[in-house]
DNA sequence: GTCTATATACTGATAGAC
DNA sequence: GTCTATCAGTATATAGAC
């Protein structure tokens, strides 16, 4: 009955590299992947680049664990079980008062942005998480039609590909100016003739 | 009466130009300004580093003279003069059938996620671009209502960020996934609902 | 206008002491 | 687990010959 295996790292070493995470985040999340440097990102975690590659032995690998740690945030977030059909759209559409959440959009974007060229290091992951975010919001929709709450001749996969747009969108032009951005009423005013309840 | 004076590019200048920005384009849209690099652009141009530099004497040149022949191309491609109200809705709804219009749109998305950042090297000049793209479609949409082209009840302001939002998102998708996507139709179908007239 | 050669700095990653 | 030292590669930019 060991407390702690050889493969399985200690609290110190999970708190470690929640810093180098955290710093991993701020650094790609405003100059992406080609702009970061783990230099830069050792130092913000307040250790050195040999002390950082020990935890994670790549640049690509360290994007992936910032990646991993947005997911599962952005899970835990929606909550357990997470909403169903149209309360999942309600909470998609709510702002996120989280205080990360800028860092978090911004990562989302550039990261998606650059993840179009075919031999970006995580191409693959941007193409499938996009594809699950699409598919996921299309069966909210799919609930929400067979509840009644979305207009008969809506279809839902375009109601899913327009949502997710207006959001990257919107996103992108909160990230610039702010305050020229309604990111929550627009996507309001834009869902409402699509459903036959309130949102 | 000079043909050429001694600051007036001769002819094979500019050809030699138009090479290097082409190159610059094809490189900037896929890696973004960070990960592309001049020696890279002078190689695909057909000169060598040193070569590129005498021409634009920095990367950020460089940039900014892609960016201004995108900007150039894009006005020439609405047509003199510049269609106005629900037309210019009409072309910007219409996909573009320019073979260099994969370049320009990821182009247009990766130096947009890019300049979020404040230190991004030309972040004033993605803020004021996308300010008066924003400011030229509201203007589009005032004139639309004017003619009585709009239902009333749209405010133009909103109708604009949330076209413009929608094209930056479903651009997005069509980059990642070409086949799955339906930029114009989903725009179409968005826009619908807010007009008197057909698009 | 284009080149070679170079200056200078930084990159991601490795080796090995402790 | 963290460090220093270092490697080989690449970056932008400059100097100067032609």
């Amino acid at each position: 009955m060991r407390t702690r295996g050889p493969h399985r790292p200690g609290t110190q070493t999970l708190s470690r590299r929640q810093q180098i995470v955290r710093a991993g985040l701020a650094a790609f999340s405003s100059a992406g992947f080609h702009g970061a440097s783990l230099r830069d990102i050792a130092t913000r975690a307040g250790l050195s680049q040999a002390g950082l590659l020990h935890h994670y032995p790549s640049k690509e690998r360290l994007l992936r664990a910032v990646l991993s740690w947005r997911d599962d945030k952005t899970c835990r977030q929606l909550g357990d079980p997470p909403p169903d059909g149209l309360d999942l759209i309600r909470r998609l559409v709510a702002p996120s008062t989280a205080a990360r959440a800028r860092e978090f959009v911004q990562l989302d974007v550039i990261v998606s942005a650059e993840g179009t060229a075919a031999d970006y290091p995580v191409h693959g992951y941007v193409l499938e998480r996009r594809a699950r975010v699409l598919e996921t919001v299309r069966v909210a929709f799919e609930r929400a039609a067979a509840a009644g709450e979305l207009r008969s001749d809506i279809d839902c996969a375009t109601a899913a590909r327009t949502v997710v747009a207006l959001m990257d969108g919107l996103q992108l032009q909160w990230l610039l100016r702010p305050d020229a951005a309604d990111v929550e009423g627009d996507l309001r005013r834009c869902l409402r003739p699509w459903l036959t309840t309130d949102l």
